[in-house]
DNA sequence: CGGGGGGTTTGATCCATGTCAACCGCAGCG
DNA sequence: CGCTGCGGTTGACATGGATCAAACCCCCCG
């Protein structure tokens, strides 16, 4: 888990893996703290990996010993029931952390695979108790991330229990839009990264009743799909579809 | 929120609240700590408080600053929709947290309602934060309740995005026997302390529904219902319903 | 002891979404 | 450059659970 043999060899200069440098510090876990205390944080952080679209970060099962930050791609994660059925329990993209439901048995619960070729940081889990034990700052933005995971599952629970296709699908994109923005990107235009299963999987519908949706929307004029791409046209009118509770 | 003003006048000997003498204390915060860390503790908590049935302990939005233990009695959680729908997150019984969402945003996400007399514990935050920075062992089980929770949602979300009507029952069933077990009730005969609306909202489902789940259970010798009261006749048969993926 | 009301059960019907199947279209590869 | 195959779209039909409605049961209260 060290430098490769290959930089190691050729003395290439390695970038350092850096929250101080990072372009993602005020998404991720380096958030609120002062330069001397993300300094410290950047010793602990020194793996950097790549994982190529399709591979897993890890699989449910395989002890747990770090979270993760994801420096640039995206994530699927899901559980699998002994019967064979499984379900996408999230997407996750730059500046996100994955892996924190591994905490509580200290084994993954989950599966964790790239959708693109993607980079994240190793975080060791002890290391970073150990220093939010002397960083308050680091102590409370953590607990607050792991709070906000709690509350954005009480999101799809309510998503999943209470909303028909199109008002999951709708909520869907608004989130994905309302994410992207936060990084800088375009929240009227993205290319999704997952299937229309994986899709379906998350929210809780086949990929028939996706794909419906999403032509159902073209229709109406509220987007523009063309495959994995998509236009967002009228936020407005996806919003008033989330909440049209008509029967 | 300190002791009522006729405990004070009165004298009367007042039972200090105790991680170190209550008996979930291996369900709840303390557990793994030694005697002079849960004596830590002990003096952190110092605010019990009962809450009536059909009480809410809090409301979403209103500003967090402490968890709560449950020392006794039965809560549930729910968030409610702009649009007037609700759903109910969870029920919480003796030695769970509650309050874990609020983090987040400093401020609760979620209304809990007691279901039956209750009594909890206030964990001041800031103070457990405090405390949790000198205390490794707790630090770390902290941690892991908070993980625990996310796991638990994932696993609501499973059901909520995969099973189908007695699937999703027998599996709240089975998780509320095992439970009652851990608490030292029997794992076979309780009584329910939610309406059959009240589940359904949990499990994704009107309370028409819910009801023909429980009579088709009970058709099939699986458990007896009378009103409110339970019995489980057939554990093994209630986890092959769940797994019975059929179609 | 006789209402009254909330919670529950049960039946009849409807509808959103699942299921099955055919076809399309783009991307990757020989 | 034309297969080949995966992912996506669309249609026809099936069905699980929602909806609507009526009746019941138990508990509380007068």
């Amino acid at each position: 888990m060290s430098l490769s043999p290959v930089a190691k060899e050729l003395s290439i200069p390695v970038i350092k893996t850096a929250c101080s440098n990072c372009n993602l510090r005020e998404l991720c876990l380096p958030f609120g703290l002062s330069e001397e205390e993300m300094a410290r944080l950047d010793e602990l952080i020194n793996v950097r990996k790549r994982v190529k679209r399709g591979e897993h970060l890890y699989r449910a099962g395989q002890p747990f010993e770090s979270i993760f930050a994801i420096r640039s791609g995206f994530f699927k994660t899901d559980v699998l029931l002994e019967d064979g059925r499984d379900q996408v329990t999230g997407f996750q993209m730059a500046g996100e952390l994955l892996g924190l439901d591994g905490i509580s048995t200290e084994h993954h619960s989950c599966n964790a695979v790239a959708l693109e070729d993607s980079e994240v940081c190793y975080i060791p889990f002890s290391r970073l108790e150990q220093l939010s034990r002397e960083i308050q700052a680091l102590q409370h933005h953590f607990h607050k991330v792991m709070s906000r995971e709690i509350v954005r599952d009480h999101g799809v629970m309510m998503l999943l229990g209470t909303m028909r296709a199109e008002e999951r699908l709708a909520a869907f994109l608004l989130n994905l839009s309302q994410r992207f923005t936060a990084r800088g990107f375009s929240h009227s235009e993205f290319n999704l990264r997952m299937t229309r299963e994986e899709i379906g999987s998350y929210l809780g519908l086949k990929l028939e009743t996706v794909s419906r949706a999403f032509s159902r929307f073209q229709e109406e004029g509220l987007i523009a799909v063309q495959q994995k791409h998509i236009r967002i046209l009228d936020i407005p009118g996806l919003k008033q579809i989330m909440s049209h509770h008509s029967h």
